[in-house]
RNA sequence: GGUCCCAUCGUCUAGUGGCCUAGGACACAGCCCUUUCAAGGCUGCGGCACGGGUUCGAAUCCCGUUGGGACCGCCA
């Protein structure tokens, strides 16, 4: 008979849902759908000097948008609550009064103040690091209730983790050195340890730990970049565990499939947006349609383009006609602008580079073009290919003015398609305003 | 400074004594495709930090050195 994995993340809300957490959130996440066990989300806001709702509100939101659902909250409650340190407050003093009567804490003022014994050397097995030890002489006398009343976090982190029935405790690496003071504490109460997994830090470019001077930190500034959750799910699973099998690119039932702690390794990873990139690329292309035109929506208006009279079939395909291009829906969006509007096409682009002799040249092409009895690709395609030929001149001759003309850019999808796209009026108009039709 | 942890291509990783003249991915370079850029395909560049052991045999085990990181709050 094995045990309900029971796991928890356990967020501070002094600040936004940040990488590191989200990463050590995603990895407790796995591993509690992988066991069929149950995520619980506890907000450690004993510092009421800076936690404050807001901030609580942003990290729940930001999980959900990652898609890491949990089973227990604050916000939906469960058979352990409550779940806000702030509201456990008894709850801490009960059991640090506790260890006062049996003479295992001592107060000092207001505070109360375990005592650490000075000849133990405290040992615990963890997961992913093997075994630790570490002497007690090393340890001072740890606090436990501060003077104002409020615990500290190596003791409400105990009495929570033991009174939630937390049976994994899954966090970053920067907790190992707290863990042996914290098994002092469930020693002293006579509690059962838990299972320890302490996940690699993730370092920035620098390989410094991650912090908010190195640019984007929280989710929500990539999600505002044009990261989608698959990408960064994804991504931040990479950190620290690989699915195996050379599979790099899977989604949130694929990873809790294969997911394994035991397979998650030591070495601390450096973020690297290059690969980020890439990543969410991969899941971009693997979008449902749908779904990308609607994520993509908020990006064409950053950019002050609406989506004006265009059916939602006209906005499905010039999507489609992106066919990968892209690593982010910023991207996507700037990609496609054109075919929202003419307005930023001109904007980048003048026509200054034509001469009246280049036009003079053109000009017949584009008649003829636009006089097409079929106006799609290939019939595009063909009468370029004939008229190139006919003229000594190159495919790309024709091409690169009409993507300029029509896109205002260098680079485009394939140019008869984006004309195709764009319908025999508005390549007519765009030839128009740079002189290169009649 | 003290304590603890880590160490495979630039980066993410596979690898748990022989299958490793170390595999994959990102990035980079080149080629193919081609109306451009992507996408896709192919090729290339590039790594077991160093030194000692143990062993018939070490990327894999042990020790040391070096390098990196984390923590040393009545913050979490």
């Amino acid at each position: 008979m094995t045990e309900t994995v029971r796991v928890r993340f356990a967020p501070s809300p002094t600040g936004a849902l940040h990488i590191g957490g989200a990463h050590t959130a995603l990895f407790n996440w796995l591993w509690a759908r992988r066991m069929g066990g149950s995520f619980i989300l506890r907000i450690e806001d004993s510092d009421r000097q800076r936690s404050t709702e807001a901030f609580e509100k942003t990290i729940l939101s930001g999980m959900r948008w990652l898609g890491l659902d949990w089973d227990e909250g604050p916000d939906c409650g469960g058979d352990y609550g409550p779940y806000r340190q702030s509201e456990r407050l008894d709850i801490y003093h009960r059991y640090a009064e506790e260890l006062v009567g049996r003479g295992l804490a001592y107060r000092e003022g207001e505070a109360i103040i375990q005592h650490v014994p000075q000849d133990r050397t405290l040992l615990f097995e963890d997961i992913v690091y093997g075994s630790i030890e570490i002497k007690s002489e090393t340890i001072k006398d740890t606090v436990l209730i501060k003077s104002d009343g409020t615990p500290t976090y190596n003791f409400a982190v105990v009495v929570d983790d033991h009174t939630m029935a937390i049976n994994y405790v899954i966090r970053g690496e920067d907790h190992i050195i707290n863990t042996p003071k914290q098994i002092l504490v469930y020693d002293a109460l006579g509690w059962e340890i838990p299972h320890f997994a302490h996940l690699p830090m993730i370092l920035g470019e620098d390989k410094k730990k991650l912090s908010k001077r190195q640019g984007a930190t929280s989710v929500y500034d990539y999600r505002d970049l044009g990261y989608i959750p698959e990408g960064i799910f994804n991504f931040l699973a990479l950190l620290g565990w690989s699915a195996g099998e050379d599979k790099e690119i899977f989604d949130r039932d694929e990873a809790t499939a294969l997911f394994d702690l035991s397979k998650v390794i030591k070495r601390k990873a450096v973020f690297d947006m290059k690969k980020l990139g890439f990543v969410n690329q991969e899941h971009l292309k693997r979008l449902d349609p749908a779904r990308r035109l609607e994520l993509i929506s908020p990006f064409w208006k950053d950019l002050g383009l609406g989506k004006g009279n265009f059916d939602e079939a006209y906005l499905l395909r010039a999507l489609d006609l992106l066919e990968g291009r892209g690593q982010t829906l910023k991207e996507m969006a700037e990609y496609s602008d054109f075919f929202l509007s003419f307005g930023p096409v001109k904007a980048r682009y003048d026509g200054k580079d034509l001469s009246d002799e280049t036009r003079a040249v053109l000009a017949p092409f584009f008649e003829a073009l636009l006089e097409l009895e079929t106006w799609n690709h290939d019939a595009m395609a063909d009468l370029a290919r004939h008229w190139a030929g006919e003229q000594g001149m190159k495919l790309k001759d024709l091409a690169m003015p009409l993507r300029w003309a029509l896109t205002g850019r260098k680079v485009s999808p394939g140019i008869f398609e984006v004309a195709a796209h764009l319908g025999r009026e508005e390549v007519r108009h765009r030839l128009r305003h740079y002189g290169l039709a009649g």
